[in-house]
DNA sequence: CTGCGTTATATTTAACAAGATATAGCGATA
DNA sequence: TATCGCTATATCTTGTTAAATATAACGCAG
C-alpha cells in the first residue's frame, strides 16, 4: 500500500468501512487460498486481523461475503460466496472505472508533487 | 465524515497522504477564514492537528500551499498560495469526475448494504 | 514596553489500534 | 480416541497515534 496515484474507493458503513483495497484484497486472498489465515499469512497479516476484517464485511452487507467451516479433514477453511464475488466484482469496477476517469489528469497532478 | 457512498480519492505520498478529503476541507476553510486556528476552530479539529495537515501538505508539492506570516497588527495568519489554490481546483475537478463516473453503480451498490 | 492573536514547536498524557498469547471447539482421518 | 489445522474468541501487553498542555517568537497597537 505504497504511492498510490490512483483514487481509492472506500464504502463506508456505520463509521466502518464496509469495503476497500484492503478488504478486497483479503476477498481475493481467502478465495485463493480457502482459508482465513493461509490469506491472512499470503498478505502479511494476523489473523486476528483478518478475521476482524472478515467479520465487519459480513456484518456490514444484506448476508455474508465469507462463509467459514471448522473441523473436518483440513481443519475447516472459508469461503468467499456467491454474493461476495459479485460484490468484490461490482466493486472491481467501481474503481476501474473511477481510475480511468481520472487517469490523466492524476499523471499531471504528480508533476506537482516532490519525488 | 459519516456514510460516504462516494470514491475518495487520496493522493499518497511517501506513506502519509498528501492530499484528500479532509486536506481540501482545510484549505478552504484557511482560504475562507485567513487564519490556520480559524480554520481548525471551523472544522473542529485542534490547532496542532491542522498545523500538521499543512505541513504534510507543503513538504509533499514542490512548492508550498499554504504561507504564513507570524505578528503583525491580528497576530498573523495564513493564505493558500496561488499554487495551492490550483491543485485544489484540480483535486475537486478529478474528485467530480471518479464521483460521477460510478455514481449509478454505487447506487446499486448500496443496496447490497443492510441499513 | 505590555498585551494580543497567531504561528511554531516541544513535551506530556490519554486514547486507540495492533499484536501476542492462550484456549476451546470442530470434524474428518488415522 | 488422539491428532491436526483451522475457526473463534478472550485477555493482556505493547506500540502508535492523537490530543492536551505549555511555551516561545513575532510584530503591531495601544
Amino acid at each position: 500500500m505504497g504511492d498510490s496515484l490512483q483514487p481509492q474507493l472506500k464504502v463506508s458503513f456505520r463509521k466502518s468501512i464496509a469495503m476497500g483495497p484492503g478488504k478486497a484484497a483479503l476477498l481475493d486472498a481467502i478465495s485463493k487460498n480457502g482459508s482465513i489465515s493461509a490469506a491472512a499469512r499470503e498478505l502479511g497479516m494476523s489473523y486476528r486481523r483478518a478475521w476482524i476484517l472478515v467479520n465487519t464485511m459480513n456484518n456490514s452487507f444484506l448476508s455474508p461475503l465469507v462463509e467459514t467451516l471448522t473441523g473436518g479433514k483440513r481443519g475447516g477453511g472459508a469461503r468467499v460466496t456467491e454474493f461476495g464475488e459479485e460484490v468484490l466484482y461490482q466493486y472491481r469496477s467501481m474503481e476501474e472505472k473511477a481510475t480511468k476517469s481520472v487517469r490523466t489528469e492524476m499523471r499531471r497532478f504528480a508533476e506537482y508533487m516532490r519525488d
